[in-house]
DNA sequence: CTCGAATAATTAGACATGAAACTATTTATA
DNA sequence: TATAAATAGTTTCATGTCTAATTATTCGAG
């Protein structure tokens, strides 16, 4: 436009920003790849990874699940009403609290989880295959480092949250 | 409720499916840690994302944008009307093809850029600093792996898609 | 024991996103 | 060259999520 120098540069990315961008993208690809594996259920990925968490008899309340989940309550509200329609859980009241419910699955529940469950293995299994052992135990190991690096991080910010 | 046996059994997570809820968590904490480190600039992540794409001041179509940041068009398109509001980039016609434009950055749009960028590479070593280099290394590869294992992963449940 | 603060769950409202339909233009092919 | 298919971008609509407000219940300090 005019002939003025313009102080601003442009700055080029350093490691730290590609190492981000290379997470987004993973988890991007990561919730196309499960949203593809989950549709032939009917499921989207939060569904899913609720049913995932009912590895015993064990009822859980709605907030434990969002919890575990990362995933806000009203979220979970109506993850578990979609279950419920289905049939596949049902809510039973907190013996100990009676503002809590619990939520316990069906046998029809059991089933589907199980089924569901299986095929989604394959898919993960599709997917790690082609890391070595070796491989899968680093990015396992090097993936909770980063969630406690960003807890410690996070709370910093605001040092409100500190659980999980 | 009867004496009936169940047949369906609880199955427990095995290695796979814990390092997947382990990617999901980092996603989720970063997302979150994103969203507090520019909730300041009154950015989301899609927005900050952009912008940092624009490392040099060559034009970008909408359509690239969406390809690298894996967002929908419709996305983009309203990620850019907003950085336009705000005066920060400008559609141009690109002189190549009257179908596209070129999203380019203003005078004002790279100050902004090169101060929004400079405050979340410091959140971003805020979390890296507690990796080792050796340990970055090995996540930005891994990541890598993951990104490429994923799009095999992908591209054989639905051979259209093959590009990025 | 009581009353205010915290907590479990739900509801209402706002926002970000993607899919699909649409317009304008370009590319490829017959 | 004419026309069909592909592509760039926008708009519309449905969905999934979060925040804040609400109700019911429990906890805790005095």
């Amino acid at each position: 436009m005019s002939c003025e120098v313009d102080e601003t540069e442009y700055t080029s990315l350093v490691a730290s920003q590609m190492l981000y961008r290379w997470i987004q993208k993973a988890y991007v690809l990561f919730d196309d790849y499960d949203r593809r594996s989950l549709e032939r259920f009917q499921l989207n990925t939060s569904q899913y990874r609720t049913l995932l968490l009912f590895e015993n008899e064990e009822g859980k309340r709605l907030t434990t699940i969002s919890d575990r989940l990362l995933l806000s309550k009203s979220t979970i509200t109506r993850v578990i009403d979609e279950l419920e329609n289905r049939g596949w859980v049902e809510r039973v009241p907190d013996p100990e609290d009676r503002r809590a419910q619990r939520v316990v699955l069906t046998a029809e529940g059991r089933r589907k989880r199980l089924e569901i469950c299986r095929a989604h293995q394959q898919a993960l299994e599709d997917v790690f295959q082609r890391f070595s052992d070796r491989q899968q135990e680093d990015l396992d190991r090097l993936m909770q480092n980063l969630c406690q690096s960003l807890r410690l991080s996070i709370s910093s910010i605001d040092p409100i949250e500190s659980d999980f």
